[in-house]
DNA sequence: AAAGACACCTGGGAGC
DNA sequence: TGCTCCCAGGTGTCTT
């Protein structure tokens, strides 16, 4: 269950090997993805070639001449490249072959995951409505603020609202609202434009580290090369329920916020 | 319109 | 060993 810095660090991993690639058959195994794969899905890729990868929130994008496959990687969804064919695992419900009889192979035990054709991926109904990149200019403390006012969802909730700013998922959410201070329960329109500012560079930096990192590993990410990310060790908040805060060393509190496991800091986060 | 609950699915770990 | 229960990185959709 990949958050942005496996998504991207997935990205990053496969681009060098399905770029300039010229795909030869669609294999699917096992349609019943999150949505049914498409019956057209394999004539419509087939013969085409990759000339870029992308990514947009936690979707990872495969650019052709014409058109766009668009990839989720659900909760449990993981890609790699394969110098030729394999025996398929269990979960290995796709693979994408190129002419060149190397391969990507999509696994994914939750089938949450998904993957569609797009002939303009940006006005996909899943991607059109989405909100700012959290690098991107747009989001910004005006914005935020902007967007929370008269808001009494939880701050949490909030930031991790697709249709607010793409790719921030529970741990991020839990690591961004401690690292700035805030309660993950305080309302979102009763956050001032300051502490917006505090919360945005939080985010971003917590991303870029856990990129650097090469994303977080709890159960079952791997990186393409069958590596796992390194950002779970520097994790100060989530998974550490009962634990003393680093900063003032109280007992950190667990509840259920979104139905989602919510880690904080009674007294250093208000 | 906004907020919250629920759904989808498998596997792993805890507890008995 | 093996059963049952609970939990998990996401997010679209339904209900209040």
């Amino acid at each position: 269950m990949p958050e942005l810095p496996e998504v991207e660090t997935t990205r990053r991993g496969i681009d060098p090997h399905v770029k300039g690639k010229k795909i030869r058959r669609l294999v699917v195994r096992e349609p019943r993805l999150r949505w049914p794969v498409s019956d057209n899905l394999a004539k419509q890729v087939a013969s085409r070639r990759i000339l870029a990868t992308g990514r947009r929130g936690k979707y990872l994008l495969l650019h052709f001449a014409k058109g766009s496959l668009i990839i989720h990687l659900g909760m449990s969804g993981n890609l790699r490249v394969m110098p030729d064919m394999q025996p398929p695992d269990t979960h290995d419900h796709l693979d994408l072959v190129f002419s060149d009889n190397s391969l990507l192979r999509y696994s994914d035990p939750r089938r949450f995951g998904s993957i569609h054709w797009a002939d303009c991926w940006a006005e996909h109904k899943l991607l059109r409505n989405l909100g700012p990149e959290p690098f991107d200019s747009s989001f910004d403390a005006d914005y935020l603020y902007r967007r929370a006012r008269g808001r009494k969802v939880p701050i949490k909730n909030f930031i991790m609202n697709t249709g607010v700013v793409v790719g921030i998922g529970n741990i991020y959410a839990n690591e961004a609202l401690f690292q700035s201070g805030i309660h993950p329960l305080r309302a979102a329109g009763r956050i001032s434009h300051r502490r917006f500012e505090v919360l945005i560079a939080n985010i971003r930096r917590i991303l870029e580290e856990a990129i650097a990192a090469g994303g977080t590993t709890l159960k079952d990410f791997l990186g393409n090369e069958g590596k796992p990310g390194y950002f779970s060790v520097s994790l100060q908040a989530y998974g550490r329920g009962g634990q003393p805060c680093y900063l003032c060393s109280a007992s950190l509190k667990e509840i259920r916020c979104g139905n989602r496991s919510t880690v904080y800091c009674p007294s250093c986060q208000t």
